[in-house]
DNA sequence: TATTGTTATACTCTATAACTATA
DNA sequence: TATAGTTATAGAGTATAACAATA
């Protein structure tokens, strides 16, 4: 009995704003993994690439502050990129304890590679969108959930 | 220096589907998780509820299927529900491999229970958005991504 | 005493392979 | 052979506590 299919009444799931916004993400961060898998990059490292490339200098905690990452965490995400030679740790002067992260030269020229990456996988869903005002109007109202 | 708050240059992560997408899940997710800590339900126990109380009869498989879970990791979800009395497989008599899902008593009054939280939590959200309108909008917008 | 980075650890969610019982 | 449910297991991602070095 392939032809059939079960016709499923999903009740108030059909307007619940978190479970659109689960499966939507599901969605968006497949196409991530999918575009990425090539560059070996999960979302968090395109994030703390980006991030650094912004902002040199700034230390560990205030990275990982940022993105919402915890501290403990994020040491094996900046042990990886270092690994790959694509980010350093940096021994602050003023504060030993401190860590300030930059790019490597390698990271920069990566740091390219990426962003063209991702523009594509973005544009995908711009275009799902219908334009770029449809884009912005969505982010608006994503940002309005966190207030 | 704790007046001292460093300005961060988020770049296009701003404007960034999936980055927007990923916070502002969290950030509903965890209102749900605190809205329901005291029923001990997590947003799946919660969704496969509401599908049984709405199509009481579906398959195992129907019902995780249609939540995107695996069948495999359903088996624990049902089993949970099924320990507190709140749902419960019937061997199919036509094809004695189904297991077909229901509510019991009890689950259909806690199912009630849980929809009034449930009213409360997404209202909370539908206010952040700015009403019912820009609650359609968003969902609208989310299920573009996902076609 | 407090903070930065770190380690160790645990818990949840998710993915895959293999098994069983039925068809 | 194929399907429904199950078990076992492994991998991410995330959260917490405790420690060393430094302030």
């Amino acid at each position: 009995m392939s032809g059939d299919r079960t016709i499923i009444n999903y009740s108030v799931l059909d307007e619940a704003i978190g479970y659109h916004l689960r499966r939507a993400q599901l969605a968006v961060f497949q196409d991530f993994t999918e575009t990425f898998s090539e560059l070996g990059l999960r979302p968090a490292d395109f994030s703390v690439l980006l991030i650094i490339a912004h902002n040199p200098g700034l230390k560990q905690s205030e990275v990982a502050e940022a993105l919402g990452i915890q501290r403990a965490n994020f040491v094996a995400i900046i042990d990886g990129l270092q690994a790959r030679g694509l980010a350093e740790r940096r021994k602050s002067e003023e504060d030993r304890r401190v860590q300030a992260l930059h790019l490597t030269a390698q990271g920069e020229a990566f740091a390219k590679t990426m962003m063209t990456r991702w523009a594509e996988h973005e544009k995908r869903f711009v275009d799902k969108l219908g334009g770029e005002d449809a884009r912005d109007q969505l982010v608006q109202l994503l940002a309005r959930l966190m207030g």
